[in-house]
DNA sequence: GAATTTTATGCAATCGATTGATAAGTAATT
DNA sequence: AATTACTTATCAATCGATTGCATAAAATTC
């Protein structure tokens, strides 16, 4: 009895002396099938525990219920809280979660892609590696009828579904937000410029600045490929070590902005009265850092799930009228490192 | 041309001329095919861009190759390392990840294991949910001959595959840690009792105060159902509002270690002069929180993909010789919330 | 040259569910 | 009684790949 005991619609057809044609129909309620009929098979279909082979489902109907998943990485506070809105919002309706991690690298990202290809997602939701310039692997999937949603990194100039933020307006109400603080020289910590978020969270910085009549000092612009803890030290010390420092700092994400406080810190720098400072992405840190890290935050839970929203509107399967580009709020969050009262 | 240009085997098998039962078998370079003709197929296949339908593969084979994860959570530094570990490990071998999160409901959980079954899953994951104490969910995997492996929360008392660290020795060592820096009130904080992790927690708390000749102060034992940061709060209030309060606490996890650290530092209470502290998981905020908070190391990424590995292993997919239970090493770091020096 | 072995390929069933076309049985209409 | 209309259920193909068995052709042996 301990046995592969996997009932199919042919073992409740034969106990019946029906056709299987007619288990699958009672199954489904179709108006074509008795009464009488359509009970027994679902009482049989009860007692013996049936199944549905999805597999065999999926198959059938020539697209799987797994929605593929694309993400750099999957252990980032920001990152897990958006997978987490997909599964939630995915297996609500029944559907279920393939994961994959590019790890940041384009190569990675092919392969998976080509791995979910195969098994016949019915449809993809991404967040590009930061290498990611060329879009082929993507390409296969929309010429295959499979719709694709990009999420939080989005491709540069094509024309594509995406659930997102709106970067230069975040980093505009950051970089105001410092300003309102009294600070007049404002360094920004951006992200590889080949991304184009990293570039639009520029561009609200510098927006702000020129709204708020402050001069755009190009010194007190600093890039770095990845945006570490470590890499957040280095940048600290550029921009402190500047003849003349900045009295406030706008960091593209959170990692770099603790770094900075930490640094700030051990140089005997007062935060925020030397330097006020805030981040991107209100990770958990930011309220166990100390001073408490200000930032920007972006909805993830909320983002994944509006992405699989998304999806199953392309999809039909809920039609929610979701336009094409969904652009999600996010908000300053005040904290110690920034707010000098 | 932009349509579903899906290329089977039939197609292959149409343009060449051959059965579709040769394209399949010179696919996987059968001995019984021509070289010839194992050329051209391969040759066409390529110039079609012919990929198989996983689908059809797992229909036919009984089983995919997909794995499914039941965690309670994913956007928690420990679990979403975990899950880490376990895709890259998967991956590795071309395999995939289906992930759900039970929100530590034994009923969601319930839920999740039933959608898995229907998806046909090859193996799977699981590391409990709070509230589990019954495992027919489970069981239903095994008695089809689905392996099944059981990581960091693993069942009362089934005979099962496991992979997990030894609790008790980690909190032994990180109780015996405290003691060599000269506590001697030590309290602990711990889990919900009903979940074995928690009670070997404990028991190794207890077992290192025996050890040294420390009395255990029942008092100073302190639980509760979720080790959340607020909860940490109020378990740090109710231990430091002791009449006879203690000079360390060890926590069951990094959560309530940090709001200890908050709650002390408030009180004035210095750390770890007067009060040493250490936590469980290594979460990423111990090099955050200051002072920075010493911990029990364990894992994760490696747990993952040692859990793959244990399930491959039960598939005959790579044989390593993996013990049933897998037992990995933890180690306590120590930093600035408990050293004295 | 006949018998036997080897090599290379095809046939057809199978995995489990779905679905358009079709048939059998009963009831209603003329 | 014959025709039409329903109701209910079956047949058989299909989705794409795999595989045991059969077979045709070529090569080898005696």
């Amino acid at each position: 009895m301990k046995k592969k005991s996997n009932v199919t619609i042919h073992d409740l057809a034969r106990q019946l002396g029906v056709s299987s044609s007619t288990v699958s129909r009672a199954l489904k309620n179709h108006a074509s099938i008795g009464e009488e009929t359509t009970k027994a098979v679902k009482r049989l279909a009860e007692e013996l525990g049936y199944r549905p082979n999805f597999l065999a489902v999926s198959l059938r109907k020539q697209h799987s219920t797994n929605i593929g998943v694309l993400v750099p990485h999957i252990n980032r506070p920001f990152i897990s809280s958006l997978v987490s809105g997909m599964e939630q919002a995915a297996r609500e309706a029944g559907y279920s979660v393939l994961i994959s991690q590019s790890y940041e690298s384009h190569d990675i990202e092919i392969g998976n892609a080509s791995a979910f290809f195969n098994s016949r997602i019915c449809g993809l939701l991404v967040s590009c590696a930061t290498e990611t310039t060329k879009y082929d692997h993507i390409q296969q999937f929309k010429e295959s009828g499979i719709p694709v949603v990009f999420v939080d990194r989005i491709p540069e100039k094509e024309d594509c579904y995406q659930v997102m933020i709106d970067n230069r307006e975040a980093t505009f109400k950051a970089t105001e937000h410092l300003i309102q603080q009294g600070c007049r020289r404002i360094a920004h910590y951006g992200g590889p410029p080949q991304q184009l978020m990293y570039r639009q969270r520029r561009q609200g910085y510098i927006d702000a600045l020129a709204k708020h009549g402050l001069p755009f000092d190009e010194n007190l612009l600093l890039t770095a490929n990845k945006l570490t803890p470590e890499e957040g030290f280095v940048l600290a010390e550029q921009a402190l070590s500047l003849a003349n420092p900045p009295d406030g700092i706008f960091a593209a994400n959170d990692n770099t902005a603790v770094s900075t406080i930490l640094y700030a810190k051990s140089k005997g720098i007062r935060i925020p009265q030397d330097l006020a400072i805030i981040g991107f992405n209100d990770d958990p840190v930011c309220t166990i850092i100390e001073p408490n890290l200000s930032s920007v935050h972006q909805p993830g839970v909320e983002m994944g799930k509006m992405a699989v929203k998304q999806l199953f509107n392309i999809l039909d399967i809920e039609i929610t009228d979701v336009p094409k580009i969904t652009i999600l709020d996010t908000y300053v969050v005040p904290r110690a490192s920034s707010v000098r009262s």
